[in-house]
DNA sequence: TGTCAATATGTAATGGGTTACATCATCTTT
DNA sequence: AAAGATGATGTAACCCATTACATATTGACA
């Protein structure tokens, strides 16, 4: 590779016979720099294919204008979503974002974590691994004094905002769904409990058999992990069973579609001898033969209101750092998974 | 927020009566620091807390160790796992990866590219929008030195090194797959001509017509979106012909699944009267209820490759640019939406 | 005409780390 | 013991933009 050549400010300011802060004052549009001299630097600056140094920048004011994102993957379409919405929201603000990946392992989380407070991140948003147990390199980040924003997966650290979904009116909606679609012994494929989301669906779950007064079985709660293939084990194990489910709640869509395709291959008939309600509403749901009824948890909104939780949290100069938690609302979508009725793709 | 107190290289040189620089080179195991020091150093880094900062090392430098990825979207299960690629080839190296969305709008890709080289980034991965016909932002991004490496989507620009798949030998083995399963009036879905992958498809389903003297029938080439909806456009359009198709061989799985919803809202027989065939192997083409035939593209080894070819870019600091083209090759996934024999889901 | 205010620009320090070159101490070698 | 080699560390410039403070210029007013 050639050097690149780098125009500097200190080279248009020796062509114009001027000094390198003038220069820079002029570019920044300092009301103290005449007319004259702004248009004159403007030309020049264009003319010679001028760029600003963004790091000189950054190291000198301490804010680079990147904030990093970590998920556990990218191609869940919900994430993807999210990510989505916080950029929508932040590029009009001048940042650029920087995404992670932890494959669901703490070992990587922490690696990314500290990667990103070590080139100098404005603000991070997280949504914590399944594996994230010790909250150390939270912590850690945050006697950094960077902004960090937990979305959907979050984990109690003080001082930390976070915006998540209502999990336990979710579980609750989709299995006062099930129950009013005529559903008696309702199954529910959870996720890995150590994550407070998969915990507050299945309370959700809990709390809407209790209302309507249905028994509560704990043979017909499995932990998946969101796999097809748990989905399809989950089945088996829940067709050993004595008493047969008639209904499924799922945590996940893709546990739910495993559940789906194992019922199908015993030529279950859905939704009229099992209906079946997944969570996350990813594309695939509506595709399907037999599109499947899913919780929608607004991932792009949450992704904007994220970014403007950190955007307050910069704005707001202060010595304090406010901690903010939004929590929004689910939206079920039943589709023929689950409608027994004539209603189908309706939007409660 | 509170002020960041952050250790400096000399905090640590006054705290051990020692020079800013012998700080520096202890840190970075120069070998003109005897151990003594260096360890001395290296302890007491630990014990205030030091954290390099990567902005300075990079202002002096002039290496980030950040690459930016420009992809249309990062939801595509291909170009999440091209990402993927890309990440695990070059962390081991220290980089660290800008992921951007053009969503196939030039305009969109023109910012990113110019956001990205004005943060000092060390190299660039791009796959063009559908959009982008116009170089002259390329050319630009090129003057500034900047390694740029092109992966699936490529257009023409000199000395700019590209990671693709032989998509006319794609086009080639798909149509030739569906001739073979017995199919004479294929049709063929398009994507967007513009684009090089898509006339390259095209071409190779030509030529397999021709080998296997089967007449080219010009209505039966439909330019679709590679979405669902145009797919079952496509279908609604192709069975307007007065000769129906037997065969569909689409360039996108989108489009597949939506002529699959279409020929099966029509009761057409999958795969006994109309056989199809998708292109990029979506996870989702797996999971159907009717498992779609799909063209693999090895995304992850596209993005190790085009990081070993950045990598070699960035090493070989030499003043030239190298131009490197790598070609890989399909792989056809058969599944049930083709195989009108006993074979299911063989990879060729 | 001298003084003050207002405007425009320059000087130099700063942010944090790297590194060419200089310096000094110690050890070899003859 | 002088001269040269080797090793360890210090000095200061540099990467580039920003900005507090200093200075210079001009015009207004008493």
């Amino acid at each position: 590779m050639k050097q690149k050549e780098k125009v500097t400010i200190y080279d248009i300011s020796k062509k114009l016979n001027i000094s390198a802060a003038t220069v820079s004052r002029a570019l920044n549009q300092n009301p103290k720099i005449s007319e004259k001299t702004r248009k004159l630097v403007a030309e020049t600056a264009l003319e010679m294919n001028y760029k600003q140094n963004r790091l000189a920048q950054a190291l000198k004011s301490g804010r680079t204008n990147n904030v990093g994102i970590i998920v556990p993957y990218i191609n869940r379409s919900f994430f993807s979503s999210v990510i989505r919405g916080i950029e929508e929201e932040l590029t009009p603000h001048g940042y650029h974002v920087i995404i992670c990946q932890s494959h669901e392992e703490v070992k990587n989380e922490i690696e990314q974590l500290n990667a990103l407070l070590n080139t100098q991140i404005d603000g991070i948003f997280m949504s914590v691994s399944k594996t994230t147990k010790n909250t150390d390199h939270i912590k850690k980040a945050l006697t950094e004094n960077t902004p960090l924003v937990f979305f959907d997966r979050k984990i109690e650290v003080p001082g930390v905002s976070a915006v998540v979904l209502d999990d336990f009116k979710a579980g609750f909606m989709a299995t006062e769904h099930l129950i009013k679609e005529g559903c008696k012994k309702i199954a529910h494929l959870s996720g890995d409990i150590n994550l407070e989301i998969y915990k507050n669906r299945y309370e959700g779950y809990r709390d809407a058999l209790k209302k309507y007064k249905l028994e509560y079985n704990p043979l017909h709660v499995i932990q998946t992990n969101s796999t097809i293939e748990s989905g399809q084990q989950a089945v088996e194990q829940l067709w050993e069973c004595d008493e047969k489910p008639d209904a499924i709640f799922s945590a996940g869509d893709y546990a739910a579609l495993g559940a789906i395709q194992e019922l199908k291959s015993r030529h279950i008939k859905i939704p009229e001898e099992v209906c079946v309600v997944g969570f996350s509403n990813e594309p695939f749901t509506k595709y399907m033969e037999l599109p499947i009824t899913s919780m929608d948890q607004t991932p792009q909104l949450m992704g904007k209101i994220a970014a403007q939780v950190f955007l307050e949290q910069v704005k707001g100069n202060q010595a304090v750092s406010i901690e903010k938690k939004v929590v929004l609302s689910p939206e079920l979508f039943v589709r023929s998974s689950s409608a027994r009725g004539v209603l189908k793709e309706i939007s409660t």
